[in-house]
DNA sequence: GTGCTTATCTGATCGTTGTCAAGATTGGCT
DNA sequence: AGCCAATCTTGACAACGATCAGATAAGCAC
């Protein structure tokens, strides 16, 4: 009920309003649960007028865009944090996926923001494909084994992993599944047993229909 | 610009509004490509006033939960359907995939009702469970060798091939595959190369993690 | 400093949405 | 016939995305 968080009085000029609103927006987007962020929220949690994001953004959904990159990046991040924990023996595919679905359920809003505004635009951001989470996939594939020339193979080995992840976080998000995961000993085994379940890639499998 | 579709003049009284509620609410979905349909354009397009339809809906979302249960009716057909017409020596887990899938293409607004639907209320609606969708995917698992008895085995495997097909069904939905698609002989053996690949599962083979 | 240009922010406004309360209309029961 | 409860309409409210004219300030020429 307070009138947003305006502590102190802000000259005419906001320094940096584009990075205040993105900043407004993800505290937003981590207090809603629903995701469905009201562009005039964002302005009135940066403590600004309702039309002043519109010289910064031409839409909602640019603002919805930037919101999606920071999370592409903080997911790499994550995903790459992750990967350094993980013992040499251990199936580094299936960390990557946990990864991917423990992100997508400690910030459920922003993922569906960062897969929402994937949506919209046909083609995967560049830099995701190029150093972000999509890549550290296909390297982890060419470590287990995959054929690093055979690029269909690995596109499809890719986006089949991606797929499954991306099941896997939109399934388990929401849905009750406590007996079995009491029977597999927890969430993360659940999710173990689910993904590795999901990755099993074999680099001398022939992948054309048949 | 036309006001709506009110050919003959309705009497005050709708025979069954409710019913013309939801079959304007499926109409409207077809036509819109974005699944955010609008109470009062349901209304609308039934000839209604905007606030007639809360006296047979509590909410908006019982309204779209209605047209979800068609949704989830209509896909356990078309999945039956395709699967009488796989030939017996091919997967019939991944022909229930491909229909799956194709259902979400060509239904793409009321695929997404279902989901975020199913995404509110938090357990599976029995109806589904029992007799839809979800009952043909662990048939199919059966069949192809599961044992029937292990209840735990069967449900991991199809909470496995259904955040499978949700993620197909979601990643293939809007994404640009060409290069891969053509690689592969089209959009159909893209799908049946992802499915098979996502659903590899042998009945001997142990479920917890390890 | 003064004056001009340009980027930024405000205020008001439009059309639309979900939702509600109050009143009109009607079918069914007595 | 007369009433009741269900149904539909009207009118309203707050909130939304978006646009526009105008206020403000920063940067730059001189």
């Amino acid at each position: 009920m307070e009138p947003a968080r305006i502590a102190e009085p802000r000259p005419y000029h906001h320094g940096d309003l584009r990075r205040a609103l993105v900043e407004a927006g993800r505290r937003l987007l981590e207090a809603e649960n629903g995701s469905d962020i009201s562009l005039r929220a964002v302005a009135r949690e940066a403590g600004v007028s309702p039309a002043a994001p519109y010289h910064h953004f031409k839409d909602k959904s640019e603002l919805l865009d930037a919101l999606a990159m920071e999370g592409w990046d903080q997911l790499a991040d994550q995903m790459r944090a992750d990967l350094a924990l993980t013992d040499p023996g251990q199936d580094r595919l299936v960390a990557l996926g946990i990864a991917y679905v423990r992100f997508s359920r400690e910030n459920p809003a922003i993922y569906r923001v960062m897969f929402d505004c994937s949506q919209n635009h046909e083609a995967m951001p560049a830099k995701l494909r190029e150093e972000g989470a999509y890549r550290l996939v296909c390297d982890a594939l060419i470590e287990s084994g995959l054929d690093p020339s055979d690029e269909m193979g690995l596109e499809l080995a890719s986006t089949a992993v991606w797929c499954a992840a991306h099941g896997v976080a939109e399934m388990v998000g929401f849905r009750e599944f406590s007996p079995l995961k009491a029977h597999l000993g927890g969430e993360e085994a659940f999710l173990r047993a689910l993904l590795s379940r999901l990755t099993l890639f074999s680099a001398e499998r022939e992948s054309p229909a048949g």
